[in-house]
DNA sequence: TCCTTTAATTTGTGATCACATTTTTATGTA
DNA sequence: TACATAAAAATGTGATCACAAATTAAAGGA
């Protein structure tokens, strides 16, 4: 049993049908945001009645959550259909690492003509990024490898989701679905005392001067030194 | 008792549960096929039960298929949560070029190192290019503006495949599946009369030749080809 | 004819059951 | 202990029902 306290076996019956949104959204969004900030294994299995049960759902929205997860390349199927998170090989992260140089950047040059006429929302995601940035650099002097993925999603999503390209930001979010559940595992192993974010400094800098080269530079050096770090790692495969 | 003659008139059971693979698979590939190909309407009401009946088997199925697609952008959501084949408008339209024009010669680079070491598939590719811009070149002159659609996706789909890259594949195809409708609708409009394809004629020499520098500009100038020939058209709804 | 109101239909979503298959655990044998 | 075999549990997938909400069709009134 690894997962332990995920918050589960409240009895928090789910009313009959919806409250807000619905149900298998609920399940689809909490399980997007851990995996984006590596806080599942690759190769763990995922099942429908385990699923809905920690979600105290029935098995539909489990099902419908999973089948949207797969369709992002989030989830694999094995050869007898089971699901299981993906793993990660060496081409998969060079092609991901490609489509991420050539995605990423434009997405934060989409956000910096976004807010290049509305001065307020530009303090607004500066200061945003700084505090997330403050907390980055506390989870790495602590070698809180969990805090830093997290926050370091947080970082460039925050970043991104300013941009309001909802085709871009897609893209983007399933790129970071297939690698958030390794990137954990190789910073797990390599600890944070490889990490640095001299780059996020420089993309703070580049927001706040409307750069957009510099910006675009910037997210460009960051993605490769973080696949970068990722690579000295072996792809080996990291079963449980 | 809903029972008795199930009410169902055909008696094309679909077996007890699958065949081959599964029936959601089967569903969702005919459906993608469909969408790429712009064979579908953008707007057109899609519904679980309709679907389910068109292809002869039960909600369940329909459900998984709808949900896949929608969660590339091929389908989209009403306020209601109803499900409908995606709008088009004009800030999608410019994130989509951005991002084909980012992914799509990438993509066709790969294909050009992956057959860089063998001939036979290589001329393979070759002869499957020419063929499909043979029948293109009489589509265009027929008028045909439902062949021209289906076999433009099936030409770029034809190189794209070769480069096994399923991830880069993957958001390429749901690229696609965005605007595959709206550009049927377009052309409807246009006519064939504005198409040409003298980009494909230059990625079949820059294939032949192996010249990444040259495929990759061919690639980039057919995107940005049909992408302007469907600004050329206001990008207002088409409601039916 | 046009608009409001009401009834009927359609639809998304959750829940539950059935069944074949796979995976895991248990059991027996050498 | 090691391995093959059988029993048990878990799993994916399809089918069907229930219910609330929304859409559409029908009816009524001016």
């Amino acid at each position: 049993m690894p997962a332990a306290e995920t918050a589960s076996a409240i009895e928090i019956i789910p009313k009959s049908t919806e409250q807000g949104g619905a149900m298998h959204e609920k399940v689809y969004a909490t399980l997007k945001s851990a995996l984006i900030a590596g806080q599942l294994a690759p190769g763990r299995a995922v099942s429908v009645r385990r699923l809905a049960a920690e979600f105290s759902v029935s098995a539909m929205p489990a099902r419908e959550a999973i089948r949207r997860l797969v369709a992002v390349g989030a989830l694999e199927l094995t050869a007898t259909r089971r699901v299981m998170i993906a793993q990660m090989t060496p081409e998969k992260m060079e092609e991901i690492k490609q489509a991420r140089l050539a995605l990423e950047p434009i997405l934060s040059e989409f956000t910096l003509s976004a807010i290049a006429q509305k001065p307020r929302a530009r303090n607004r995601l500066v200061k945003t990024l700084e505090d997330i940035d403050v907390n980055l650099d506390e989870a790495i002097h602590r070698g809180d490898v969990l805090a830093y993925a997290k926050l370091n999603s947080d970082f460039h999503f925050a970043l991104y989701r300013q941009a309001g390209a909802h085709v871009l930001l897609s893209l983007v979010e399933s790129l970071w679905l297939q690698f958030g559940p390794f990137m954990r595992v190789v910073i797990g192993r390599l600890g944070t005392s490889c990490l640095v974010d001299d780059q996020h400094k420089e993309i703070i800098e580049a927001v706040e001067t409307l750069d957009a080269a510099k910006l675009k530079e910037a997210v460009r050096a960051d993605i490769l030194h973080g696949m970068h770090t990722i690579s000295l790692d072996e792809v080996q495969d990291s079963q449980a």
